[in-house]
This record gives structure tokens, sequence and C-alpha cells, in this order.
DNA sequence: ATTAGTATACCCCGAATTGGCGATACAGTT
DNA sequence: AACTGTATCGCCAATTCGGGGTATACTAAT
């Protein structure tokens, strides 16, 4: 009988339901090893450090400190442990907050047993794993065109203006920033709305990001 | 015997082997069709037109067009065709370039038969599939992004609100829009400015995008 | 040399919009 | 009972925006 050594998984999930069906598909696989598991994010950073997991099983959603900043603390201080979210629900803005905070991977919880353990095993191992869902939005992120659009040509000191604009300064701040009178900012900004066919200053800078003026 | 439509699937890859040894995992399985076969890119859209196929196997590395221009020829003609890319390496470039351009999925052409009728099948669905090592690097891009995700949440009405604002509309017309009233309007934009850490349009619009928060 | 155009910079006014402060209310959850 | 999300209202000061105007400087074409 070769001695494996089995991969620690650690588990955060408050809904008791599915918290013992992981734990379940963790203790019935044969190289993996459940080192803990809890239903809340308290004293998260010294569980971790406790336990030592090959991969961390993160709830999105999870009494304590939410999973999006529990992936990011635990990156920050643990590298090397890799963090699997897994939630019902596909929302953008919760996948791409935690994939950018380190999370390794993504799945929902319909997700099948096999597919759990191959997602875990690919995280293990460094890899990535998508349920197809979220690996289609991240997709979409990515070919989000370059939304070619008209020409529009600002002046040197306009592209200035408008990127302050964007930073979120006020007109009088703008003009402290670069040293002329309020009123020759708003003469600016009237050139800059009049180029860009805008005529308030969220589509302005909305037109600004998006057509990549700065 | 109940009848069931089947995906119609057409192969581009030069290496003999690799084409035979795809065209087999199709014919046996059971709810695929291969409808044509070819070893090179030439009359790449006629091809397409007369064979319809649901999804597409492209080789990234095939005599005539390269896979990267095949695959953004077939989705600008024909984007209900879902294309997945094939090739022996996962070079970093080529993935991406092959991912903007339209490719729905990356497969190394050593992932088991099983899972390419996996890929096949995510991908005929709208879905996405990505070998863990790609998977990898399309999260390694997304986390290089210097964009630190402080996780802001909001209820889908702020986030409603927020999207218009982002449009460029004003309280007076968002108001309008969600049959709101003007005074609702504002008490959530000022929640809205509260959770972003913002205090004026610009940065609260600038904001939103940036985090993808629209 | 004059004209025309553009970029820059400054000024005033007035109406509309925004932002910060407060308060109230109700339904659903915890 | 406390909390959250939603929706409504008032007040007031600051900001924004569109309109008008003036002026210098530099370029390019006539």
């Amino acid at each position: 009988m070769e001695e494996i050594k089995k991969m620690k998984i650690a588990i955060f999930e408050d809904n008791q339901q599915f918290r013992e069906s992981l734990e379940f598909v963790i203790v019935t696989s044969n190289d993996m090893e459940l080192c803990g598991s809890f239903e809340d994010t308290n004293r998260l950073l010294q569980r971790i450090e406790a336990l030592q997991p090959d991969v961390v099983l993160m709830d999105i959603n999870i009494p304590g400190k939410n999973g999006i900043d529990a992936v990011k603390e635990i990156k920050e201080k643990f590298p090397k442990v890799n963090v699997c979210m897994q939630t019902v629900f596909d929302d953008d803005d919760k996948i791409f907050a935690s994939l950018c905070n380190g999370a390794s991977g993504y799945i929902l919880k319909n997700t099948p047993p096999d597919k759990i353990i191959q997602a875990i095993r690919e995280v293990a191992e460094g890899g990535s794993f998508f349920t197809p869902s979220v690996a289609k939005k991240v997709l979409n992120n990515f070919q989000q065109k370059p939304q070619q659009g008209e020409f529009v040509q600002l002046t040197e000191r306009e592209k200035e203006i408008l990127k302050h604009l964007v930073d979120g300064l006020s007109y009088k701040m703008i003009a402290e920033k670069v040293y002329l009178s309020f009123h020759t900012i708003h003469t600016h900004l009237r050139h800059i709305y009049e180029k860009l066919h805008v005529n308030s200053k969220g589509e302005a800078v909305s037109k600004a990001i998006k057509n990549r003026l700065v």
C-alpha cells in the first residue's frame, strides 16, 4: 500500500446541508483530507494558520467576513493556499471581485460531486477551474470590444482636464491643479462636452473611459 | 428510440493523427455528428456556410489562414457558430488573441476524450470551456490588472440607479425612468456615494466602471 | 498683409442640478 | 426589538451647465 500525501481541504460554508455535502465529497475521496469545516469566517487567519490547508472552499455569502474579503486576506497572508469560491448565484460583481482578489476557482453549488473533486484537484495543483457559466462571463469580459467610437480630437489641455474630471475633481479643484482660473476650466469643459456630444459630467466621464480618452 | 438532433461538428486540424483521433471521438459519441473535417483553412467561410456546423474545432497552427484569424472571420460572418480552439502549446499570446477574437473554448491536445466531449457540449450550449492551465492564464491576466477590487455591496435598486447615472442621466431623468420620486433617487445616490466612498458624480461614474459595478 | 481658424485663457449671468443634512414610513428579516 | 432596503419629503449651499462675451497667440491659407 503506497503512502500518498493527501491534500488538506478546509471548508467555509454556513449552510449546514451544503457543508455536510461537501464534507462527504471530501472524506469519501481517496486523495483528500478534511482538515477543517466552519460555518463562519471568524478568526479566519488563525484557523488557516493552524490548519495549513492546501485548498480552501469558501462560500461567498458567509457570516463574519464575506467570502470576497476573506479570499483577499487569505491570499495576502498565505499566498500558497489556493481558494475555490462557491455560491448559489453566478452574480457578475461577486465573480469578478473574487477572482481579482485571488480566487483560483469558482463553482456553483449545483456542481456535481465529481466536478467538485475535479475542481479541487485542479486548484490544488495551481490550476484554475470555472463552472462553464462563470467561464463564459470571464470570457465576455475579455471580448468586450474596444468600442470604436467617433474620432474625437481633443487638445492636450482638454485631455488633461478631462482626465482630472474622470478622477472626480470639481471645476474648482481642477483649476487649482492646473493653475488656471475656474472660468477657463469651465470654458474647456464646454468645448469638451461639445466634442463628446454630452451634456453632463457623468456622461462625459463615462464616454471618456469607454472611448479610452483617458 | 427517441430521435435526438445531433450537434454538428466541423474539424480543422492539419495533423492527420490528431484529426483522426478527433473524428473518432466525435463519431463514437451519441449526440454529435461529424459534418466536416479539413486539414487547412482554405475556402473557410464557404465551407462553414455549406456545412452549418454548431461547433468548430479549430487548430491554432493550421495551413492557410491561421486559426486566430480564422476564428475571427467565422465569428464575424457566423456569430452563432461556436469555436473551440485546440493546440499543443499553451502560448499566452495565442490564447488571448483567440479568446479576444471570439473563441468560446480552448483545449490542449493532451486533453482526454471525455473532456473533449465535455468541452464541445459546453461550447455548443453557449458556455465556455478552458483547460485548467489556460484558465489559469486567463485568471492571471485578470488578477494582474492594476485595480484593487474592494468589493462594494450595492442593492439591486442601487445598482440600477448607478447604471442610469453612468449612462449620463440626471437625478430627475432617473426618477422618471424608474418611476420613483426625485427625492428617492437622491437618497439612493447618497447611499451609493457613501458605499463607494465618493462625493461627486464624476468619481461615482468612474469608480462604477472601473470596479465593474455596471 | 490680411483673413480665417483654432487653441488658449478669462469674465458675467442665471437656471438647473447636485450634494449634504435632516426626517418619516413601511415591509421583511433576524 | 433592531436592522435593512426601499421610498418619500424639505431645506440650503455649492456646483454644474449653457448662454453670452473678450483677448492673445499661433498657424495656414488667401
